[in-house]
DNA sequence: TAGATTGTTAATCGATTAACAATC
DNA sequence: TAGATTGTTAATCGATTAACAATC
């Protein structure tokens, strides 16, 4: 299983894409930079409200963070405070939209329009914050020609020349998992350097792309983690006694069952789910596993 | 700005919704348990394929992480593999789901019907991991009563019943944000504990509710961010020297700016694109500001 | 036994936060 | 000047990772 590519990030919590790389670029820690969006939306509220100045305390119950955590984000960006007056709200919108390169525009791509990729075609937060949908592409024949919020869709084989024309640097997935690697290859070969990855797939990467993942899946299991500890603790612990015996006794059982082909435990719900499914067991490459967008337009 | 609730956590990255509470249930570690998902959906892949085993190294890869951390995580649930073999695949699946809590059935109520929720219903990989859509909410009566995935639109004032009656204890925001707090507030009342929060709005939560947020705005603004810095570093660095100069000078400029009304600055893509917007300026609770499920199927 | 691989240790790194001096 | 609030320090906490003893 050697790697001559990068495989993502991880998970939705610790860190992300990005980084693999230095984790900062000019010395803002990756956690400071994620937060800086939220600041932004918190900033641009009161902006409509014409509201002139905003203290840290003020905005940090805003965005929901804590007050010093701000203080200590906006530091890494200079000295954009007045001691006994707070931030001028115009000013740190303008500084923040810089830093993060709001101030310029973003061609983007959606691959893969079902359901998912007609909802972010949709989006109106992306003009807003200067992405622009350059075009939308899908491989199945039945959905290309036809339109979502105002766009066509184009044939996947038009991405090349479009990526090229229109100088698109970011990607948005939303296919089925299956044909994500695939499809993100073919963007990263076309030149595209930042994908945003809704499949729920591991992509492989070289380096000096950055992915990020959104997986509804992954975050539904968590929230199921602490729900459970939520009703009373240790809900239907039917844990073996084999599960904290000593080595020798679990490996052997461990042996016993896969000599016996099944686990020796009730199945999972999953499991259970899956039998309800069409999806071939065995299969690699199979279908019903956890794709958000695995559903198109009929 | 006094709070009696707390707000939801922070952005995507750092820490999420339920690091609230001691950060750990019986001892595990808020990342491991956001990588749990990532590992069981590599073993669910290499259980379809009948592969009996795996050592770290292999299941890392497929993952997407460092097979120390692997490990490390493992080490909290107990001693799951054998010493010179590695994992039982079976066997992890199972332990995992249970620590998981995918192995009962966790009913989920989605508030919001438009592309985004629509999406989400037809989401193949919730019924393969225990959650089941108990209803579909909408507030909007055109959406009332038409069908999504095989389900009836119901209205939102038969959340409570269905809450109580189907004992759901998940719900999904896929409103615009301006709806977000307001159902939010309902689907507490109603009894749910957990959210999964698509709208780009802060939510505000009792204690012992968690809240986790999906925000496609904030993903690509990350990118942005990293993307800015491989095109050339420091592009269009436009940098006022009062950017820099030094405090008395600058508070000096910020005075004068809030008096003239504006910044003096070029405005961001984010301003320019707003007067593009129906959105009224200057008014709260406005549209066009990054709703992800703003648009309603017609 | 010899090779393989886990589970754990310990060092390192990064993020959070209270506290407060600086200064508006 | 007095009150308010920033920007920074330093302590603490949590997460990552290489290395390796334990043990299959």
């Amino acid at each position: 299983m050697a790697i001559g590519r990068s495989p993502q990030s991880s998970s939705q919590t610790p860190d992300q894409g990005a980084a693999r790389r230095p984790s900062r670029a000019r010395g803002i820690p990756e956690a400071t930079v994620a937060r800086l969006p939220l600041y932004l939306r918190a900033l641009t509220a009161l902006s409509e409200r014409s509201v002139p100045t905003v203290s840290s305390e003020e905005l940090a119950a805003a965005a929901g963070v804590n007050s010093a955590k701000l203080r200590k984000d906006f530091s890494y960006l200079g000295s954009y405070g007045t001691r006994g007056v707070g931030y001028d709200v115009e000013y740190l919108v303008y500084q923040i939209s810089r830093e993060l390169g709001l101030t310029q525009d973003w061609p983007v791509v959606i691959v893969g329009i079902g359901n998912l990729g007609h909802a972010l075609a949709n989006y109106g937060g992306f003009a807003s914050r200067g992405f622009r949908v350059a075009a939308l592409l899908d491989a199945d024949p039945a959905v290309v020609g036809s339109s979502a919020a105002g766009l066509p869709v184009r044939h996947m084989d038009e991405l090349e020349s479009i990526v090229e024309s229109q100088h698109v640097s970011i990607g948005v997935i939303t296919t089925p998992p299956g044909a994500a690697q695939q499809v993100c290859d073919r963007l990263v070969e076309a030149g595209v350097t930042s994908i945003l990855n809704f499949a729920p797939t591991v992509l492989t990467v070289p380096d000096g792309v950055d992915v990020r993942k959104v997986d509804l899946s992954i975050e539904l299991q968590i929230l199921a983690f602490h729900e459970q500890r939520k009703a009373g603790d240790e809900p239907d612990r039917t844990e073996s006694v084999l599960d904290r015996a000593p080595g020798p006794v679990r490996a052997a059982a461990a042996k016993l069952r896969r000599a016996a082909g099944g686990n020796g435990k009730p199945r999972t719900a999953a499991e259970s789910a899956k039998d309800a499914e069409p999806a071939a067991k065995g299969k690699p490459g199979k279908t019903g596993e956890g794709e958000l967008s695995a559903v198109m337009p009929a």
